[in-house]
DNA sequence: ATTAGCACTCGCCACTGGAGAGTGCTAACC
DNA sequence: GGTTAGCACTCTCCAGTGGCGAGTGCTAAT
């Protein structure tokens, strides 16, 4: 265990080694107000908590560093968090609110998350295929071309464009349209393309050429996004230019490529989801491709009780967390909130 | 004027550095099986070119380099295109063809140009409130709330929901529906916007509170769009990171907070518009705050005729003119056949 | 007009030595 | 026995040095 003592210092350490990003030697430590041990003290704990891998000199003669594990145990026992300021939690509710759809609700999240943080911010999305159709509606626009419009959960809606082979009458159309509300409502993506599948076969003898047609064409639209995938939404990495820690170009391009290859980050994403809460992860704690002095800040996010996505901020493991942990819980709050404002709601038909 | 001898000089001196990279010296350039003149005449020549500011030397013992003058001269004279290689062209063609929407296809045409030129695409976008409504439909999502989805030239769909104060009813919404068409077809946004107010005041006596209600409503959500206004897409600026020229972080920073502004990015394309064709911007040419080394290709792109936007690389000014031309101009075609396919066409009702 | 020759300049690199910061160890102290 | 002062040691950082290679400008000869 460590001692009263120990602990005093290792917390000191790591606040100043946060605040300057240099090295913290036993002198510096030794001038603090609340430490009345002397330098040499000093230097016997320090070579204790290294002993531990708390702390690590970078070289002989440079001072103390924390560790990944001192940083954890930093995180887990001495951090304090200041409560986010009213200012940064207005603006955040209002740019999400402002918002009109999920999708622009989540781009703003991004973008607040990175700006307010200075860092990268990541977040991911709840998989389209996933989602509940609650309406589809058949606009036409010419005599070979229909407009699709799928809608979500009554909040967010998709289109798709279909040309048609031969041109559908009115009636047709409005027969598709009953159609597709009646067999899809309720069903995902993912299902919806799978009922479309089959009740084509069964009502084979029914449906007409086009309608038949048409139905096919439908259901590979249905099919269009599960190849496109974007399940991750990465914003700022440029502001990871400014960190001293990081200003070498080998370094930056190895960071962008973890963020390209978003594989990986899904993972560690992924992980978070099985807390609830803000976790933190430091550098190759997170099982990702991450160096030793990045770390991230995550948090799982739900619509209706589900978890769906999760998000966060990627920086240097020298960040502020006392700031950045109740960023990041506040905009998954936020967002939490914003989504769920439009409950569905029974159609008076 | 410049010689012929001075100009085969100029022009292998730009090739080689294109090609290398580094400052050429008279000794490598002696070298050369088209150059017969020793090291010493090619001193005399380098002499006047750096005279007329076509070549420099970086420092005293180091060979010259280019200007963003000579590398001008250069595209403009010597300069031959090799044609775009057909798997490229299949590439694009592909790619943009299958993205369904036109903003999938700008979407796409912007990735592959960053991709296959390994440096910055920019592509600006059309302004959407230019564009001319071609179809309004409302889809009652539950008692409340109503989906407003505009069709843009047939090819392009925008949703907007509307949150009532008070229930409408079926045979309301069917005739706020004609009213949309009727009044809005073949108007851009902006237009629409003035007309929805207009005939709010002349129609004032003929509607009922909740349709008035609504069409104020819809007012507002088609401004919507002109406050968001991203009218420049910007991919792959990490691609940047791998030149070394520019190796710098704090070269790099500048170069980044450059995309970000996109004002001054918008001034350069906005030249590119004025002729037709691709363009060729060298250094400080464009006027923006790029650096010396740096070069923008542009080309402007229109749609049914009409110039609407304009796409582009940038990178640095030591890049494969020869291969980036023809990239960026086919890239241009290929958008533009692939917008101008689905013509607006009448309506069978 | 062209060329060979030569002194000169400059960037690059490896090496050097001194200054500053911080450590580990030891011996003295309370 | 924990704490402290003292001291030798180590390492980084920086400025200065000198040799090497590349390339130039000038001059004198062709």
């Amino acid at each position: 265990m460590l001692g009263e003592r120990d602990q005093l210092l290792l917390r000191k350490l790591i606040e100043l080694y946060l605040k300057e990003g240099r090295p913290v030697g036993s002198r510096t430590l030794s001038k603090l107000p609340e430490i009345n041990v002397s330098a040499a003290t000093i230097r016997n704990v320090m070579a204790d908590l290294e002993e531990r891998g708390l702390i690590a000199s970078p070289h002989t003669s440079a001072g103390r560093v924390p560790t990944a594990r001192g940083l954890r145990f930093y995180v887990d026992r001495f951090l304090t968090i200041t409560p986010l300021e009213r200012a940064q939690v207005e603006r955040l509710s209002e740019a999400l609110s402002e918002a009109g759809e999920a999708d622009a609700a989540i781009d703003q999240a991004s973008r607040l998350l990175s700006e307010l943080s200075g860092m990268v911010s990541i977040v991911r999305l709840p998989d389209r295929a996933e989602e509940r159709v609650s309406r589809v509606a058949l606009v036409p626009l010419s005599e070979r071309r229909v407009l699709v419009v799928l809608v979500f959960n009554n909040q967010e809606a998709e289109n798709r464009f279909i040309e048609l082979a031969r041109p559908l009458s009115a009636e047709q159309l409005e027969k598709l349209s009953r159609f597709f509300n009646e067999e899809l409502e309720g069903l995902t993506l993912r299902e919806a393309r799978a009922r479309l599948v089959t009740r084509m076969q069964q009502l084979h003898a029914d449906l007409n050429e086009g309608m038949r047609r048409f139905i096919a064409a439908a259901e590979g639209a249905l099919a269009r996004h599960e190849q496109e995938g974007e399940t991750l939404r990465v914003t700022g990495k440029t502001r990871l230019l400014q960190y001293e820690e990081l200003a070498d170009v080998e370094r930056l391009r190895e960071l962008f490529a973890t963020f390209e290859q978003q594989r990986d980050l899904l993972h560690v994403l992924d992980r978070s989801l099985e807390a609830d809460g803000v976790q933190v992860f430091i550098g190759r704690e997170s099982g990702v491709e991450l160096d030793d002095d990045c770390a991230l800040v995550a948090r799982p996010w739900s619509m209706d009780d589900t978890l769906v996505g999760a998000l966060g901020v990627i920086g240097p493991a020298r960040m502020p967390y006392d700031r950045v942990i109740p960023l990041v819980d506040m905009t998954g709050r936020i967002l939490e909130s914003v989504l769920k404002k439009h409950t569905p709601a029974p159609l008076n038909e």
